[in-house]
DNA sequence: GTCTATAAGAAGATAGAC
DNA sequence: GTCTATCTTCTTATAGAC
């Protein structure tokens, strides 16, 4: 093979340097918290070259939450390819609150986005909304999947769903990430007997 | 025109407009989003004024969080005051909602400045965990009055409840709030349910 | 594509007069 | 308690050389 040890920095595009430190740096202590220099810094390179990638500071933004997007449905779709539906939903809630667990879980980075983002037409919450409605499609098929009567009664049960997996990446954050594992799967199991 | 050192506007304090301002904007807009100088020029006094009454930014910010922290926990007492433990289940979901459905609604402050804080020793942190087990003590309460065997069963509740309070306010602010009725009253009678 | 240098403004905070 | 004036640092972003 050819040696590309010697090159593996330039192996790397700066495009993709600055959007890993970007998604570090932004879900660990908040987008506004940062600043360009600080990402810059962190690759080692200057303003000049940030700006040539990024005209703005948003744009950096917007990739490093399309990254987060591809890789929340990639583990989502990965830990749940079980036949049973209902282990499927055991699978979710592993994951959450493994994730949860995890050094340096800072809860959803839609919703700490959301929080810093007010506008609703910004291109941010356009991206927040869409992966929510990707969130909520996917339980509601889950649902029907689950015995849930499809049209009203599935919407109902993809938001109660929804509001769980919410409410367990905050408790993951500001509360006792040890614990969530067990009160989503339950929840989650009494809202859909509830509901079936 | 008039005055703006009206009789009405001076007999406010200072320090009470300011936190008044500031609450209103930090809400609205987020904490790091807004400088002093925004707050300033909102209630009209200077710099020098400012920082008399609150050392640093984060003082205020303080104030801020007290301030909504007093207004929750009043807020809930008020709306749950029924003898019946389901009624006082069915008024949160109420209060909740309805508090969803305002306009300028933001969802949860303590939530949001814990997007902003990262640092869990810092005191605005400390003001959210306060909150929260506030909170999750009411719900515990509210679980043994429902039925819920006290010790980790009622605990247990406690923390799916706190779990979908929290769910039911991001979705009020991220999400089609006039569904969060609906969908939180459901769960959280499922949630009981199922543990009594 | 990357660099040095710098603009232009906003940020948090302070000194000293009244 | 309040003001004018100021300081320092940080912020996003650009110009022009290599």
């Amino acid at each position: 093979m050819t040696n590309e040890a010697s090159t593996t920095e330039r192996a790397v595009p700066m495009r993709d340097r600055l959007i890993e430190c970007a998604s570090d740096l932004f879900y660990s202590e908040g987008i506004r918290a940062i600043s360009a220099d600080r990402i810059i810094a962190g690759v080692g390179t200057t303003k000049a070259t940030f700006y040539r990638h990024f005209p703005t500071k948003d744009d950096l933004v917007m990739a490093y939450l399309e990254r987060r997007a591809d890789w929340e449905r990639i583990a989502l779709t990965t830990a749940a390819q079980d036949e049973d539906p209902r282990r499927v939903l055991k699978a979710i809630s592993v994951l959450l609150a493994d994730s949860s667990c995890q050094p340096g879980f800072r809860g959803c980075p839609f919703i700490n986005a959301g929080a810093e983002y007010v506008e609703v037409t910004h291109p941010v919450r356009r991206l927040v909304d869409e992966q929510r409605n990707w969130w909520w499609t996917y339980f509601r098929a889950l649902a029907i999947r689950l015995g849930t009567t499809r049209g009203k009664p599935a919407d109902a049960v993809a938001d109660q769903l929804l509001m769980l997996r919410d409410g367990a990446l905050i408790a993951g954050y500001l509360g006792d990430a040890s614990r969530v594992e067990a009160a989503l799967s339950t929840a989650m199991n009494a809202v859909v007997a509830a509901a079936t």
